[in-house]
DNA sequence: GCCGTTTTCGGCCCGACTGTTTTCAGTCG
């Protein structure tokens, strides 16, 4: 049983213990377990199977240890069975309802037989929901716009959807007259690869004015909500932004606050709390004195509890702020850093630039070198490169390095790699290349051991330098495959390849806590753009968001070396 | 249910909003 799954049956045990009115620390117990688990950088019953103890992961105790390991075994859990037999069946469904919690839901369950938003939607209409007590009209109203809105909008937005917009509309205020602040919270500060709900918190001289200008926007498709300091919208297709104006003495605070992770800032909460401090989004307050000291920065909001910044990135509870308090936070790689891109395509194959374009554009940037990675002829559907073509190629880039000044073109490709593991292109020809990139780009419905053998199959052969898109995953579109990534990471460990952190938005691919856990086995990093026109190599943020979530400093990344440096790594 | 430079027992983040009520319960982020 996967992580995943592990940590949906806790959290939906949390949902049946929290309608049964069972301790809310229990609850709360099961809830932090999940999102652990969920987290997880290893599979658990990879972790059981090697005889770890999974009472050595902090918020999982003696209980859920056992729980977990009972769903590993048996695919089953006894306690979860018996829980939701109490409860009529899709009884957590109505907890999905904003507005409805534990207390309605079991209220609706028992006393009108509800258990979906359908059924709950006929008792409204039939006037049956406001005469419960304490619900009224209004509650009951606000109940139905609340499944309406569920309805129209799906599930969070991939990053590369959002950012573009939100950057765009805070570009716009802050051109505002008297805006001094003006920047986005929550996880797409935090470079989630899916973002919910969108923040932008500012200050300015006159905030009613700013919150006026922002819903007069025309983006701006519907107004939710607006008052004075705070105002929500809805930009076509589907995004939810709201602007919140605050104090310019208590920015510091508030970004904090709004920025989390929810889990990060309940740490942090509970370890001042120890001191006697009380931390809430307008400042510190000091249990013995009662007086609020508020903070106009997040360094200085960081600083009065004595710790080190610590970037919005890494804020998701995982140690970092043990780290802060010994000024140990890595300094975790920056665009800034960046020297190259390992995956670029050109109209030898499916992209839309030459050679030469792609090159001038990523000197444009600042790079030194880029790896021109065309396909191979394995993708028919990408006028993929043949051993005569690919050698044509080798010889226009040799060329063009005499033309471009201060820049250097590396030849390589993006060679398939097949079903049973071999490669698309010969070795001799792949000898004669700077860097080999090698994917799948087939077959991905290979069960785990195949796919996985599959991947180190093409690891092990000694030409290959880097793979591509190691799970495949299409964020939203198509699931990883079935790959086994910590066999991944050991073997590239073990023979000194490189992963690709790709960073397309729609793959991000190894994704976070796949960056986390290979930068841990010592596995090199690269990120790729994958940048089909000249414009897609600006997408290597995406890349460099991923890279800091999984901790990544300039040192594990081959893209902050120089060309030269990056040869003799793959010892070419 | 978890956890421990106060603790193996007794704690467990903090504040706001809404709608229903005459002081607060429930929900949310």
């Amino acid at each position: 049983m996967k992580n995943s799954e592990i940590a949906g049956v806790f959290q939906d045990m949390a949902d049946l213990l929290e309608l049964k009115e069972e301790n809310i620390f229990k609850i709360r117990a099961y809830r932090r377990a999940a999102q652990i688990i969920e987290r997880l950088p290893k599979e658990m019953s990879a972790m059981v199977e090697q005889g770890e103890d999974l009472q050595k992961i902090a918020g999982i105790g003696e209980a859920i240890a056992k729980k977990s390991a009972e769903l590993i075994y048996s695919g089953k859990l006894e306690a979860y069975e018996n829980l939701k037999a109490e409860f009529p069946e899709g009884i957590t469904n109505l907890l999905e309802i904003p507005g409805i919690g534990p207390k309605t839901a079991h209220r609706l369950a028992t006393e009108l037989m509800i258990s979906s938003a359908e059924q709950l939607e006929q008792a409204i209409r039939e006037g049956k929901v406001a005469h419960l007590f304490r619900m009224g009209d209004k509650t009951a109203q606000n109940l139905l716009r609340q499944i309406q809105t569920m309805r129209r909008k799906d599930q969070r937005i991939p990053i590369g959807e959002a950012l573009p917009v939100v950057e765009d509309i805070i570009h716009i205020l802050r051109t505002f007259h008297g805006v001094k602040n003006m920047t986005s919270a929550g996880s797409l500060r935090r470079f989630r690869e899916t973002v919910g709900d969108i923040d932008i918190m500012g200050t300015a001289d006159d905030p009613e004015m700013v919150i006026n200008e922002f819903v007069a926007l025309p983006q701006v498709k519907e107004v939710l909500a607006k008052g004075p300091t705070k105002a929500s919208i809805i930009i076509p297709p589907r995004l939810q932004a709201d602007l919140r104006m605050v104090d310019h003495d208590s920015f510091g605070s508030l970004l904090q606050y709004f920025t989390g992770s929810t889990q990060h800032n309940i740490s942090l909460r509970t370890k001042e709390q120890k001191k006697g401090l009380k931390l809430s989004e307008y400042g510190i307050t000091d249990a013995a004195t009662g007086m609020l000291e508020k903070f106009a920065t997040e360094e200085a909001f960081y600083g009065r509890l004595g710790l080190q910044y610590i970037p919005p990135e890494i804020r998701e509870d995982q140690g970092e702020i043990e780290l802060a308090e010994g000024n140990d936070i890595p300094r975790l790689v920056d665009i800034t850093d960046i020297r190259g891109d390992f995956h670029v395509h050109t109209h030898w194959s499916d992209g839309t630039h030459s050679i030469e374009e792609m090159a001038r554009a990523a000197k444009a940037v600042g790079y030194h070198y880029i790896v021109i990675t065309d396909h191979s002829r394995g993708r028919g559907i990408a006028r993929g490169l043949n051993e005569e073509r690919l050698r044509r190629q080798i010889q226009e880039i040799r060329a063009l390095n005499q033309q471009i000044e201060g820049f250097r073109i590396l030849s390589g490709i993006e060679v398939d790699i097949r079903a049973d593991g071999s490669l698309d292109m010969p070795d001799a020809v792949l000898a004669d290349l700077d860097i080999v990139v090698a994917a799948v780009h087939s077959s991905f419905n290979q069960a785990e051991e195949r796919i996985t053998r599959r991947i180190i199959h093409a690891i092990e052969n000694p030409h290959i330098d880097i793979v591509a898109h190691p799970t495949c995953r299409l964020i939203g579109e198509r699931e990883p495959t079935a790959v086994n990534t910590e066999a991944v990471f050991h073997a590239a460990a073990k023979y000194k390849k490189v992963l690709e952190i790709n960073a397309m938005p729609v793959r991000l691919d190894l994704k976070d806590i796949h960056t986390y856990r290979a930068r841990e086995q010592g596995v090199m990093l690269a990120i790729g753009t994958d940048a089909h026109t000249v414009n897609q190599m600006q997408l290597m943020r995406f890349g460099i968001g991923v890279a800091r979530r999984g901790w990544c400093q300039p040192q594990h990344l081959l893209n902050c070396l120089p060309a030269e440096k990056v040869l003799a790594f793959f010892k070419r």
